[in-house]
Order: C-alpha cells, then structure tokens, then sequence
DNA sequence: AGCAGCGGCCTTTTT
DNA sequence: GGCCGCTGCT
C-alpha cells in the first residue's frame, strides 16, 4: 500500500491516507479528482481493512462509477465485492426497494423518464385545468422538479397566487398518478431515500451503520434532497468524503447547489479541507485561458491552478462565417491534422451548448466520409420504437403504469381509440383500480360488474386484454426475449415499424438491438432490465474503442479530458444561452459552463464562433460573439475575434424572436420574400475569391433567399460562402 | 377510428 | 424548421 501513495503529490497523498472523518477535497480541474477517489477506495480496503461492503461511493453517472470501480480493482488486484458504487440514482433504486414496504409504491415500481413525465403532466393539465393552454407541461414539470429537490410535497407546495394553487393542484394529481402507477420519477427516487432516512429511524440506522465510509465525487453539483440522504447515510460514522470544484458547478437548473460545500463545512466543523491545485490534464496557457475566464466569477475563493507540462499553444480563435462553415473548419482541421499524421480521430472532442448543435457537425462529418461518437442526445433509447417495446414490457411488468399503458394500447391500431380509452380510465376510476388492473380483470371474465361499467368498450378492450394477461403469464415461465418475441408476433409490430417507409429499416434494427441487450439480462431479471433502461443513459453505452471524434455538450464534458477541443457556437444566446441572459447566477453557471469546456482540453483548444447562424425557429441571424470571449487575453489567442457581427447591420436584440416570451407578437417577423434567386454556382466549377484565391465548388444550395457556396480552396480548406456577399467569380465551369 | 393537412408553438443543459 | 395537437374528411 505505500508504494500505491508514493504515486501521489503530498496532497493528494494528503487527501488519500487522511484519518477517517468528514474530509472536503476542493479540487480544480484536471487536478486528480477521481484519482484521490479511487486510490481513496483501496487505501481504505488495503490498508485499513475496511470491508468493501462498509464503503459506499456516489458518483453522477453510470460511466464515472463503473471506471472508478475498474480503477479500484486494478488497485487492489482483486474484485471488490459487496461495495455500493453507483450514482445517486442507482444508490437510492437500491434502498427504496429493499424498503418498499414503507413506501406508497411497491418493489415492482417503475421509474419515468423525462417522456413519461410529460405524457402524465399533460394528461393531469388537460383533466384538471380549466385554461390547459396557460400551463406549459415543462414549465409545470420544472416547478414541481423543483419542489421536489427542497423535499417540498404537493402539501408543502409554495402558493403565492392563483397560478400557485393551480400547480399545487396538478402537483398533488400528478403525485396521486405516479402511486397509482407504481411509479416514481427521478426526483422521486432522491426525495424518498431522504424522508425514509429522516423519517424512519431503524432504517437510517442500518444504513448508517453499515457505511462507515461515504464518498461522494461532483459534491457541487448535490441537490437539497441529495444532501440530506448524504447527511443521514454518515450520520453514525460521520466518515463523509467529498469531492468537488465549486467552478465546475453546472447543475443549478436541476435544484444543484453548491452552497452544500458550506452547508458542509458548517455540519463538520472538525472537518479537513485538502485542496488540490496542481493541474496534470492541461498546458498552461490553457489553464491561463481557463483562469482568465472564470476569475470575471463574483463570490469565489480563488484557486491558482498550475502545471508541470509547459507552456503549450495558444488557443486558436476562428470566426467563422455561418454555422455551415463553422461545421466545415471543425471537420477541415481534423481532417488536415490526421492526414498529415499530427493526430489521430479520437484525440478530438467538439462541444457545444445545445443538443440540437450537434446536426450541423454531424452532416459534415458524414460528408467528409468520416465515423465520430456522439454522447447522448437520446441517440438510442430515445427512440421511439425502443420506447415503444420498453413500455410493452413495462405494462406486462407492472400493469399499473398508466403512461406505458396508455402508449402501447393502441399500438398498433387495433381500434382502441380516445373515446374507449377514456371509458376504460373512468371505469377504472369508479373502481378504484388501475386501467392495467381492470383490463386483467376482463380477460378471465371475472367481474360482470365491471364489464357492465364497460359498456361497448369491453368488446373492444378485450383481444387487448387477453394478450396482455398472455404475456404476463409467460413472464415467469419464458425467457424474457422469448416473450419480446412473442409481443413482437402478437402485435405485429415488425410490419408496423417497417410500413414506416421514411426512416428506411432503421428502425427495426434498433428492435433488434434492444433484443440484444434485453439478451444480457435473462438471468438478472425484467426488473432488473427495466430500472437499467431508466438509469442508464445513452452517453454510459458508448463504446470508446472506436477512433473517432467526440461530439458532446458541454454539460456532458465534464469529467472527460481530450488532447484537442474545439468548442463551437461561442456566441451571445448560444453560450451564455438566451435563457440565461437576466438571471446573474445563470450568467455565471454559464461561465463555469465554458470554463469546464475550456479545462477539458489538453493540449489544443479551439474557439469557434459563426456570423451568422440559423436560430431555433428556422431563420438566420446576426450573432455576436459571446462576451465571455472578450474576458480572455489577446496574448492567449491565435487569431481574433470582431466585436460586432460583421455584416454591417447594426445588433439588434430584439430581432431574436426565441428572446421574447411567445404570445407577446408585437414584433412578429415579416415573412422572408420568397425571393426566388437562381443557382449561379455548381459542383466542380473554378471559381475565384478575392481573399481565399482560387477553389473549386463542393456543394452549393438555395436557401433564405440566398445561396450559400462550400468552396475548397488549397491549403484553406472548405468554406461556406454567401453568394451574394463574397464576390465570387466563376473562372471555368 | 384513423388519417391527412394545417397552424401554433417551441428548444438549454440530464440522472 | 420540425413537432404536436386539432380539425375535418373518409
């Protein structure tokens, strides 16, 4: 075990061998966070024989918890059973089912996602709400998502207006769906681990007892809720090791608060606070771009973050003149640097602040012939037909789940429509069960009265419900693909997905695949399956093997290091985001938001922002560039940015339509002339530019009253070019 | 009941 | 530009 610390600087050292007791390691980027963790992890197991199912550790994602426990074995040379590593989520799906017998719900639960979240938001705003158009579902969603985080309850609602008591009343039905579905969502699984540690003393006494040691990565970002079940879990050892960056806090939005550093430091006053300062990721005009940025932050305790691995490049500013071209110089440069053998594909990683960013980037990758990974974005288990045969299987697990229910009822049509379905909601209701529960009852014909109740619908419901009580028969008697199979077969969802001519058998090889992985789980069980559909997200199944670039957002970086990044769209409502623009504690989430960007990369960075870009709604627009751009140093860049957009046009905030608050249409835009202009430019043609010289064509399209020209010029590369704007001359066709 | 066509509305980030 | 929900036709 001692030469394991001689791997380590005297404070991390410092950090790893510390006595048990509340340990706060503030930690900059690159600084060897997960190291400290891990070695953390096997020092305790080796050296103070520890038993590893007396240590539990929280990390944020899946990923992170399943390296850190590759690390730890690599460590110790030896499996390390019986310890609790996972995220939150995962930690807290273990407790309340082990407790289910003190929750609202059963061990059979199901959790909803995001999508299913909003099916049953939706439902409760069009049952309960009068004026349903006033209530957007996310915003609800957001209210409610927030009351959760501060452990609020419908009961404990804040309701200072009409609009107050109306979100509490949804909230109160929504609540009542998700236990009369079995079901709880993401917020749930934090806030009843909390109360049942709060409220139920032998529990939080096991617990409590069997941890002695906690350790949490990401502390920063910890929600009010995630405190709490922290505080509880280490109440009787008070062995609380936490790790966190108060810089690279980025979840706010999500009820995150990096206040609990203090809450922290004021719960364990005999508390050690190691700091970690020597950065091993970054060069250092890297961390200096870094620092400069983030130093514009009010309210923080300064870090000078340092390095050991030389001065390096400068960063490389680019100012593009569109998003296509901003695509294009992302692409080009990767493309020139592994052709000249500089680098290879997967040293690259490009982010951005939106998903939706992604699109452009993709397109030119594809052009360009070339593979890359793109981290979440819902990529895989978003999709609709993986969705669909998950809710399948959800509804045959747990007939209760009215939102799987509700999506798979009809699925294929077979003649249940909207009115039957409410017939069988509202007989449902009357009853006293659920929807799944009296679709069972009529399959075996046992009850005349709710048939009765059921009227003509029963005749409709019931080759549905026989089908469904089928499939849960077999459920214990038939591995779990052979049932998939036989969903598959009964319902003929094949020819269905397959009738859907638009997106090519696509679709139907991603049956296939969720085939696949249910393949991995006959052993382990449909529950088991089940909640891992609903925790593991599509960024924790990505194969790094590939030798591609990496497309993420920024918010997806965090944790991960790359030799060269680009970060792309640095432009006023892209980065800070619009949203962001009038609130100043998301201003500065926003700057961490870059700052973590920036600390990802190690030995190049790539600033990238475009003139003009097309907004959300479709147009394009002026942009400037980000005014997080102007707090870093000439002297650091490669290059420069403009101060004003530069066509010319005076910056106009209101002509960003996605600023102003929808419904309010005193500006609405003018529709764009439908100003028909000929193609002047063609594949393969000569052509001569004023500054770049001369290129030939690659592509060239109509779009926007304008048309936009993608040139290859030697040694330059591929830009997009405005037609009208760039003098372009065709020297031969 | 189901489908096509249309208009309004919307997009931040994720376990 | 794209989704979703509504409407009106079959």
């Amino acid at each position: 075990m001692a030469d394991l610390l001689n791997e380590l600087n005297p404070q991390q050292q410092k950090a790893v061998a510390a006595p048990p007791g509340p340990i706060l390691v503030l930690a900059g980027p690159g600084s060897g966070k997960t190291r400290v963790l891990t070695y953390r992890i096997a020092y305790l197991i080796a050296a103070l024989n520890v038993p590893a199912r007396q240590i539990m550790a929280v990390t944020f994602t899946n990923k992170a918890a399943r390296e850190m426990g590759h690390r730890v074995e690599g460590l110790l040379g030896e499996k390390t059973n019986g310890l609790w590593l996972g995220t939150f989520h995962a930690i807290c799906g273990r407790i309340l089912r082990r407790e289910a017998a003190h929750l609202p719900v059963d061990s059979n639960f199901v959790i909803y996602d995001a999508d299913d979240q909003t099916a049953l938001i939706k439902r409760v705003i069009q049952e309960k709400v009068f004026n349903s158009k006033d209530y957007n579902p996310n915003q609800v969603l957001s209210r409610i998502s927030n009351a959760k985080n501060d452990l609020l309850g419908p009961e404990d609602y804040p309701v200072e207006s009409y609009r107050d008591e109306t979100i509490q009343a949804i909230y109160a039905a929504y609540q009542a769906y998700l236990v009369a579905s079995n079901a709880m969502d993401f917020d749930d699984m934090l806030r009843y681990t909390a109360h049942l540690l709060e409220t139920q003393p032998e529990i939080r006494e096991k617990y409590a007892h069997r941890f002695q040691h906690i350790l949490v990565d990401e502390f920063q970002d910890t929600n009010q809720a995630q405190y709490n079940l922290l505080y509880h879990l280490a109440s009787h050892h008070r062995n609380l090791f936490v790790v966190g960056d108060e810089d690279q806090s980025i979840y706010r939005w999500r009820g995150a608060d990096y206040r609990n550093v203090e809450r922290f430091a004021e719960n364990f006053p005999q508390r050690t606070t190691i700091l970690l300062e020597q950065n091993y990721r970054s060069t250092q005009t890297i961390l200096d771009t870094a620092v400069s940025v983030i130093n514009e932050n009010p309210h923080r305790t300064e870090k000078k973050l340092f390095t050991a691995r030389g001065t390096g490049k400068p960063a490389t500013a680019y100012e593009a003149l569109d998003d296509h071209d901003e695509a294009a110089y992302v692409v080009d440069t990767i493309v020139t640097q592994v052709r000249q053998g500089q680098a290879k594909e997967s040293d690259f990683a490009i982010m951005y602040r939106t998903n939706a960013q992604s699109r452009l980037l993709e397109e030119a990758f594809r052009r360009a012939n070339m593979s890359y990974r793109l981290v979440g974005a819902q990529r895989f288990y978003g999709r609709r037909e993986v969705k669909d045969m998950i809710a399948f299987l959800r509804v045959i697990y747990n007939p209760k789940d009215e939102v799987s229910l509700a999506r798979v009822i009809n699925l294929p049509a077979r003649g249940i429509g909207a009115v039957t379905v409410d017939n069988l909601q509202k007989c449902a209701q009357g009853a006293g069960l659920s929807s799944g529960e009296v679709l069972l009852s009529l399959s075996d014909g046992g009850s005349n009265a709710l048939e009765e109740r059921l009227g003509s619908a029963a005749a409709r419901l019931r080759p549905f419900s026989m089908l469904l009580a089928d499939w849960r028969g077999q459920l214990d008697q038939r591995s779990l693909t052979a049932l998939f199979d036989q969903v598959l077969l009964d319902t003929g969802y094949e020819a269905y997905i397959k009738a859907d001519s638009d997106e090519l058998q696509d679709r139907w090889a991603n049956v296939m695949e969720l085939r696949g992985v249910l393949l991995e789980y006959e052993a382990l069980g449909l529950g088991v399956f089940l909640e891992a559909m609903a925790l593991v997200a599509d960024q924790d199944t990505l194969p790094d093997t590939i030798d591609a670039p990496t497309l993420l957002t920024l918010h997806a970086a965090k944790g991960l290091e790359f030799p060269q990044v680009f970060i792309v769209g640095l432009d006023e409502h892209y980065l800070p985001h619009s949203r962001s623009r009038d609130d100043e504690e998301a201003l500065a989430e926003e700057r961490r938001l870059f700052y973590v960007g920036i600390t990802r990369a190690e030995d190049r960075l790539y600033l990238v922002r475009a003139l003009r870009r097309r907004s959300p709604y479709g147009s394009y627009e002026n942009m400037l560039p980000s005014r997080f751009l102007s707090d870093i140093p000439e002297a650091l860049l490669n290059g420069r940015f403009t101060r004003e957009n530069g066509w010319g046009k005076g910056y106009d905030v209101d002509q960003f339509q996605w600023d102003r608050p929808y419904g309010s249409s005193t500006q609405k835009k003018a529709p764009k002339p439908p100003e028909k202009r000929a193609q002047r430019f063609y594949p393969d043609m000569l052509v001569e530019h004023p500054v770049y010289g001369e290129g030939v064509v690659r592509n060239s399209r109509l779009e926007y009253g304008d048309e936009t020209v993608e040139v290859y010029f030697d040694g330059l590369g591929l830009k997009a070019l405005v037609a009208s704007l760039s003098s372009l001359e065709i020297k031969e066709t």
